[in-house]
DNA sequence: AATTGGTCTGTGGTTGGAAA
DNA sequence: TTTCCAACCACAGACCAATT
């Protein structure tokens, strides 16, 4: 009950004194490095603190138990130009969820680099737990987010252990499309793609990867041209495939799909008769394009509500552990006839 | 009856005097 | 010298009486 009620609460000077066997005044000048103070006990009450995920709170801030009826809904601020239509639908399904459970959603950028945002969140209180999306491998925001004890909600895939996350069947789906155009007869297949320290670019080469060796493909065969960070890049890339005779181009997502179309109207290469095209994540521009472009189908808004469905959950003090994969379909369009 | 303004209480954190 | 006690601050919310 105590011990239910300290997780609920977080630590406050007083808790942390106890445990130490310290009284209170020791602590907050072992914290603010004022008034007198042993060194060893300074030493000691600094690192129990950080292991504890300890932070004291100002004047004006919430106090901690105080439920804000808020979440954080973390965002990429660099990939938001071109994943836009992913992360408005991600973002109306989270709403919706939040909106029924009377929470609002608080939306924070974060960059590689910039966490300035995320910290004054944390600091200030403001909300009650974090939807995260988009992890890139060593994510400082995420080690951040974890260091203070916070439910999170992981949208996508991480290495992290003990991070709840919510996922598209990312691998599966594209090892699925994959082994559809393998079975249609291709055998030169070039996939190409974003940088790799994306999870989900690494799992959509997985899957990738997982189709062509379940065919016998070799590595001569099929060509990977992931970790492609300039459009520059891509186009080159485009350009190797070309020579080398693939048949099929496999973007791993919409926005280098656009790219590789766009290189490929500018060579004047017809598809799909000179060479099919096929993309990992579809978008309204590759369903109406001409050829309509083959495409994986993933429902962001589902995606969106049931990441916020567990992190309700995780509030709530209601454990909804039913790991329910959320569905994909495969759109075979003009493209790769 | 509704609004206003004051006091009281409870919270987390800080600080000066005094004890160990 | 180090640590603790107890008073203290700033704030929020509850309560209640005075005022409109």
């Amino acid at each position: 009950m105590e011990q239910q009620k300290r997780e609920r609460k977080g630590y406050t000077i007083d808790d942390v004194a106890r445990e130490l066997g310290v009284s209170k005044t020791t602590v907050s000048r072992a914290i603010s490095g004022k008034g007198r103070i042993g060194a060893a006990t300074r030493k000691r009450v600094l690192e129990f603190v950080r292991e504890h995920h300890y932070r004291p709170h100002t004047m004006g801030e919430a106090l901690p138990g105080e439920k804000k009826y808020n979440i954080g809904l973390i965002l990429p601020g660099s990939y938001v130009a071109d994943e836009l239509p992913f992360f408005q639908r991600c973002m109306g399904g989270v709403c919706e969820v939040a909106a029924s459970r009377g929470y609002e959603v608080v939306i924070v950028l974060v960059t590689e680099r910039d966490v300035s945002q995320l910290e004054r969140v944390i600091a200030a209180r403001k909300v009650d737990g974090f939807i995260f999306s988009q992890s890139v491998k060593d994510d400082p925001a995420l080690e951040r987010l974890r260091e203070t004890g916070m439910p999170v909600v992981m949208v996508g895939s991480t290495d992290l252990p003990g991070v709840v996350q919510v996922d598209h069947a990312n691998r599966d789906a594209c090892r699925e499309l994959t082994a559809t155009l393998l079975a249609k007869g291709m055998r030169r297949i070039a996939l190409v793609g974003r940088e790799l320290e994306y999870w989900v670019n690494q799992r959509r080469l997985e899957g990738f990867v997982d189709a062509c060796r379940q065919q016998g493909l070799t590595e001569e065969e099929y060509m990977v041209r992931m970790d492609l960070r300039t459009d520059l890049q891509i186009e080159n890339a485009v350009e190797e495939a070309l020579a080398a005779g693939a048949e099929c181009i496999l973007s791993s997502d919409e926005e280098v799909c656009r790219h590789v179309l766009g290189k490929l109207k500018r060579l004047r290469v017809s598809i799909p008769e000179q060479v099919r095209v096929a993309s990992f994540y579809d978008s309204a521009l590759l369903q109406q394009y001409t050829p309509s472009i083959t495409s994986l189908q993933f429902n962001a808004r589902e995606l969106g509500r049931a990441a916020c469905q567990r992190l309700m959950g995780e509030l709530e003090g209601v454990p909804t552990e039913e790991e329910v994969p959320l569905g994909y379909q495969v759109a075979l369009r003009e493209s790769t006839q």
